[in-house]
DNA sequence: TAGATGTCTAATGTCGACAATCGACGCACG
DNA sequence: CGTGCGTCGATTGTCGACATTAGACATCTA
């Protein structure tokens, strides 16, 4: 059995996880360590631990001896996120490109399979899930820790907009394609090719997102 | 004037910093929380604040119920660093290789200039300081947050390993003409070369330097 | 003697309280 | 009426003490 974790910090860190999923906190939200201390009924040491960590994968904004904020994010910064990690995945799965052995190429069919399933059949949380076991697939890939950090660090940042905006972005064909077009890719073996597809896969992604969340805040003011 | 830093915090970080550049701290040490608060006369607070932060830019390995430590690198780990570097900053002056101006390129021949010149005189530091506003100054052109906040979070710590190495690396003439490269890249407004120059120019200080402490690692053994 | 087990110590994890600071409000002044 | 300054409240920054845990050492057992 996987040992459960046990620090409060790490508790904290998935409840103020959860909170912004469920839009209980939202983006300009300041996060007020002692409320939160006293609805947790703990001190605010671990809440203290647990934002500067969240600060590092930017799901919190922290601005001195005012407080920390639910980041307000711009279609602008979206979009900078989404390409940046299509630059660092793009260049993972270039540069390990020649790792993929023929089983793993048969498991990203079966994943995009999946995916395609999954969307036609509304079924978007699975999508969801599925998009990211890809991406985590296509990553582990790659022996560069420090590439791989900075990737990760991005994973939640991005899997909050993805998951909050699912539903508007691709019809199931189109969701499907376009995995596919990556598995082709590393399929060619064409490096410059993959890195190119890989990137563009992200500055797509992120570009609607931008054009969905920018339509929201039209419709909402 | 620029205003001073005013928190606990800041202060310790830079200190750490200066144990790590001098040596003080060396690789594989345990940082004592409590140790350092004693000696820098404060609590263990903004100790823990500090080490929490220099963890996020690579500075400080932290194990869980265990303590922080400096990190020890291997010469794979430092490569992977200097890669990454230089696949943010590729893409970055790539991306943005339209928006320097006549004045900017020659702005960075004079970099490049005083770079040579500073090498031959054998001003090490001064190289170091120079080589830093050279790659600051290219970083600026790109409007992409996302990724310079990367890029930024790995200059401290590939600033401390060039400043430990800088003497073995590089002859005065290749230290030049290896940035000359670049500026000439961006001239030749060849979007393709431009990332790719960029990119080896890291990779290959990169290697030059993990060959350098793989090294001096030999001989202390 | 080799291995497992118990104990101890030193470090991190957490706590509640106090101090310093920022931003807002209201007042005086032009 | 608009602007600048002083006060105030709320929130973060810091503190010292206590709780908990990982790793080292000693002890017990076969």
């Amino acid at each position: 059995m996987m040992i459960v974790k046990k620090t409060y910090k790490d508790q904290v860190i998935d409840h103020i996880y959860q909170l912004i999923l469920t839009d209980e906190l939202q983006p300009g939200d300041q996060i007020k360590e002692s409320l939160l201390a006293a609805q947790m009924g703990i001190s605010r040491a671990p809440i203290r631990e647990a934002l500067k960590e969240l600060m590092t994968i930017g799901l919190i904004e922290y601005r001195p001896q005012v407080g920390n904020f639910v980041p307000v994010l711009t279609p602008k910064q979206i979009v900078d996120s989404y390409t940046t990690r299509g630059i660092l995945e793009g260049y993972a799965v270039m540069a390990a490109s020649e790792l993929f052995s023929t089983e793993d190429l048969i498991q990203l069919d079966r994943y995009v399979d999946e995916m395609g399933l999954a969307a036609r059949a509304g079924q978007h949380k699975k999508v969801v899930d599925i998009g990211g076991d890809f991406h985590d697939f296509l990553a582990a890939h790659t022996d560069n820790l420090q590439l791989l950090e900075f990737s990760g660090r991005l994973s939640l940042k991005l899997h909050i907009l993805f998951y909050k905006h699912w539903g508007l972005l691709y019809k199931a064909d189109e969701i499907e394609q376009r995995h596919r077009a990556i598995v082709d890719s590393i399929r060619s073996q064409d490096r410059g090719r993959i890195e190119q597809v890989v990137r563009a896969h992200y500055v797509e992604t992120g570009t609607k997102i931008a054009a969905v969340q920018a339509a929201r805040a039209e419709t909402a003011a």
